[in-house]
DNA sequence: TTCCTTTTGTAACGATCAATAAATAAATCC
DNA sequence: GGATTTATTTATTGATCGTTACAAAAGGAA
């Protein structure tokens, strides 16, 4: 059932492979199937004949990217010794992807569909929850080291969790703008130099009372 | 030369306002003209008699937007007391910028325009120094502490202004996702919380080459 | 009143958007 | 070889994009 029909005249992968860069480049919004299909070296009905529609595509674009270029940023946080391996490990492979060679600056997942109320939510969503699990899985990750001893038993290791995507969603931004490599990792540097302050000071939420 | 002619018959403050919604919401990109006219209550040709193509447009709400919901982020950093002070304020007056009543989620300088390589890169470019801007106003406060004894004096305060700044980015993406007024507290709580370690730590770049 | 200026509503402009119909081309299966 | 199936090319679809002619409407100035 395989090769029945006229073969396939150019490399699935490697299209995608361009399409995601378009993506990754201008968001989705900013993406048209012209220039898609233009980047991609092909007509629009072999685009639509292979990956579907405007969202099919994109969401194929995405899983290459989560395979690709966006792999190695967060894989490295379970298996780190420590916790605070874990996110240095995490901030700095962000350091390094998002001011990589040619590649687009910053990461595709948060810069490539912010606006939640557009005519394709669908989208949004999906990226939304992409950045939420990886929040959930920094909060095991540091959940873990508190069992380990690591973190302090009243650690508030959802906080901990959402300030460390916080910083590392900032860094996608200021890749946009500009910042090289060396930039990114003195964010990252500041931002390990306060951790064991962080972690000592960690407390369950509920004195969020005395903000100013 | 002022009341020749028939009165306008809206007030254009009012409709700016509208349309700063809608740019805010959807973004540059994301927000039609069709949508925008409707959101103001007003034809096309009174939207550009008033104020000019989409382009002009965004760049008189942009202005109202620093002038209304973003004023006061950033208008403590001179006046406070101190480097501490200055960050503290503006990151817990962001949390609540970022999560006040019916306005939108997060802040309009981040969120509205961020594919720089669009058809209209302008746009982007004015948000992208509005951003930078921000960058030199903590850098050169970071300076003055520095002056004052507050910091070290071998401290990197271009790093510092650049990590605070990112967290700051950071939180208008949690903001959107759907993160409320305490989670964005907690980020600020942990962030402070390493702050005095961070400035402990900040030295003078040149030794980014122990990077793993 | 009669100009003169500006705003308003209606309707439409050409361009571009995502998506597709129809016809041709190239492979396998019988 | 003939039939079948799939891919490619060309051209086009209706919808929406940002923008604007045009003429009626509404004020001040003569």
């Amino acid at each position: 059932m395989n090769g029945k029909g006229r073969p396939r005249g150019f490399d699935k992968t490697e299209a995608l492979r361009r399409a995601m860069e378009v993506f990754w480049t201008r968001g989705f919004q900013g993406a048209s199937m012209a220039e898609l299909t233009a980047a991609m070296g092909l007509n629009a009905p072999s685009v639509y004949a292979a990956f579907g529609d405007k969202v099919a595509l994109f969401r194929a674009a995405m899983a290459l990217y989560n395979e690709t270029d966006g792999a190695g940023i967060w894989d490295g946080i379970e298996t780190a010794p420590t916790a605070r391996d874990a996110v240095a490990g995490m901030l700095r492979a962000s350091a390094e992807a998002f001011t990589c060679g040619a590649a687009p600056r910053g990461c595709m997942v948060v810069l490539s569909a912010l606006q939640s109320e557009s005519p394709h939510p669908e989208i949004c969503d999906d990226l939304k929850a992409m950045r939420l699990r990886n929040i959930d899985l920094l909060e095991r990750r540091f959940e873990r080291a508190r069992d380990d001893g690591e973190l302090l038993a009243g650690s508030d290791c959802r906080a901990l969790a959402v300030y460390v995507t916080t910083l590392q969603h900032g860094m996608s931004i200021q890749a946009r703008d500009g910042a090289n490599r060396e930039t990114l990792s003195a964010v990252v540097d500041c931002a390990m130099a306060g951790w064991d302050a962080m972690i000592a000071a960690s407390q369950p939420s509920g004195d969020n009372s005395r903000r100013q």
